[in-house]
DNA sequence: CTTCCTTGTTCTTTATTTGTTCTCGTGCTA
DNA sequence: TAGCACGAGAACAAATAAAGAACAAGGAAG
């Protein structure tokens, strides 16, 4: 993904990472240059052309004081320290693993729809949960964790297969895992056939449709 | 702040910015023109209406010594570190007046989950928009808007005492404001009595309960 | 109320800054 | 040698900035 960057793109990139706060505005042309000890405006705008393409810095045509990081970047520089954000990992529909995205990306979370322990972030297909106002297309945060209590909507394994999110019910011979859709039915397991992988502290749903 | 001053238009807010205590009235263009180095109001004011545009200042119609600074533009400074995050500013119930909250909170919010324009939060009191999956408790992510297209769901003041979030949809004589509760049933308005406060555009839910 | 100066607003014109593209030269390496 | 990274500089076009003229509305003084 990342193609290697030359020794001195590095440099400029690493420059506007440190520098990204220290400039009232974006710089210019001119003043990068000074910073970089170059001569020519010519030279260095190379340089940002290959960063432009690498898609870590963007910089609206002609515009003047333009150059801006990418969330892309700003995302492989922050996620690590930036505690409010969480990982959005996958999909999950019922019934099928949990299809992997190609590129984690973060997305920012209110403290009050997580919890101190680590947590991600999964879409939801599927209308399985629809009664406890879960829709298709719903993103869900979900705390890591391996056991659930009676009654939690969990991330759960089936075989090893499949993923579902489902209400959990334990007990010493059988667990089940029940929809919020009266649709559908719940569903047996012996309890070593279902692996928790995780428990639903949190909901949010876009009303704005491009995701 | 992702908006894209101009160096000079930065240089001017900045101004403002750091002397709005100063000034026992705001400045007229030419004393300004004077701070900033400047022989002609007509060059100062091209700037001023960039600014203006930006919605950072406002300056009524004409009106000697009118320049002012937004509440958004204060907003900004405040919250400039943190782009991300939007004021929780009260509580809404259909039939209440929207309870402001005491002080306002900041929650972080994903980009996915509002608009470019100006948002805040919500929580939401009562079962009337159930259906849609909004559930009491929730909280909601609405846009500033004093219109709406017919089908969104709204933040409405009637008769400017009660706020109500409902779907809208607006005829010539009626407008009709239509619960997600098959319980409720749609209240019907002249236009004038409905004022349009804002617009869905994001939902949450925490399921951790300590809210 | 009328008059006059101030101030905000709009235009046109001109100048300066900045982004972009090219060409050319230098060194370094396979 | 050919290919590559890098830099200098010239030349051009677009964006930005400034100045100044002209006009209208505001507000103060009489």
């Amino acid at each position: 993904m990342i193609k290697s960057l030359t020794r001195k793109q590095q440099e400029v990139f690493d420059f506007l990472l440190q520098n990204q706060d220290k400039f009232p505005h974006p710089p210019t042309l001119e003043e990068l240059c000074a910073c970089m000890g170059l001569k020519s405006r010519g030279s260095l705008h190379n340089h940002i052309k290959a960063l432009i393409n690498e898609n870590l810095i963007e910089a609206p045509e002609r515009k003047q004081r333009g150059i801006r990081l990418t969330n892309y970047a700003k995302e492989m520089i922050n996620h690590s320290d930036d505690q409010s954000s969480l990982p959005f990992v996958g999909i999950i529909a019922a019934g099928k693993p949990i299809e992997a995205v190609e590129n984690i990306t973060y997305m920012a979370i209110p403290e009050q729809l997580k919890t101190q322990k680590p947590c991600y972030i999964l879409k939801v297909k599927g209308d399985s949960m629809i009664e406890q106002g879960i829709y298709d297309g719903d993103w869900v945060i979900i705390e890591q964790r391996s056991y659930a209590r009676n009654g939690e909507i969990v991330v759960a394994l089936i075989n090893k297969a499949e993923a579902t999110l489902k209400f959990i019910e334990q007990y010493p011979h059988e667990t089940l895992l029940i929809p919020a859709n009266s649709a559908m039915e719940a569903m047996h397991y012996n309890p070593e056939q279902v692996e928790i992988q995780g428990v639903l502290v949190g909901q949010m749903r876009s009303y704005t449709k491009n995701h």
